[in-house]
DNA sequence: GTAAGCTACTTATCAATAGTAAGCGACAGG
DNA sequence: CCTGTCGCTTACTATTGATAAGTAGCTTAC
């Protein structure tokens, strides 16, 4: 946690580091790749798992992570066809690596609260 | 990297996991907070390193991130006044947490461009 | 058999946020 | 004076998000 190991970070990790966060952190979609984590696979799941995201910004949202390569959707011809969407490899990595946020949110909040102050 | 670490998670850790993730990865916010950290303190140095900003948008996103407690805004009485905005312990930790981002966003370009399988 | 409901969406509309451009007061340098 | 920097703000447009409703194809309940 130096500053010295940031000083010298390329403009190309720049990029990358903002792209990145900027797609995990899209409204909902932190939260949709954490549904798919806790198992959700149908769009209904999601929806439920999702509290307060509407049926619009979840086709839409699953839409974009499908195409940026974090989760599969998969169409099964049963009788009515129902559609799966799973997490792909990079998904799970991606959400894998975010999971420290929990519990950085919870020191954070405490801070914030009473005023504890937090170690450099 | 289970799946059965994330089937438990409750209530509270799923919206600290969504709230924080969503501060951090607000568009420009997860530039800024780089930028602080490879050692940016006036507003004028931020506007140059984090690409693309508008004055108007890093105006409202250091007040944002000020009032999260992630950002320290300094007033000087120097002559001209000078503003200076240092990263906050918790705001350094969360840069911190959120680095390996970096690495993972190289793997996942790497992998859509020439399609190669990353290992669960 | 018909009314109601589920599933995975789309369409329409309106509010909130982001982007673009310009300006502003206090200074400083030429 | 004229131009330029600093740290903003204001005005306006474009993009995105929220809310509500609609839809086709099917199942279940009465």
């Amino acid at each position: 946690m130096d500053e010295k190991d940031f000083e010298r970070i390329d403009e190309a990790a720049c990029r990358r580091f903002q792209s990145s966060i900027e797609l995990a952190g899209r409204k909902w979609n932190g939260a949709i790749l954490l549904a798919g984590m806790r198992g959700a696979r149908r769009f209904s799941e999601y929806r439920t798992l999702v509290d307060g995201i509407s049926d619009r910004l979840l086709a839409s949202r699953l839409k974009e992570l499908e195409y940026e390569g974090l989760i599969e959707r998969e169409v099964r011809p049963t009788t009515p066809v129902s559609i799966s969407y799973t997490l792909t490899p990079s998904g799970r990595q991606l959400i894998t690596l975010l999971q420290p946020l929990t519990e950085w949110g919870h020191a954070h909040a405490l801070e914030r609260a009473g005023g504890i102050a937090v170690a450099s």
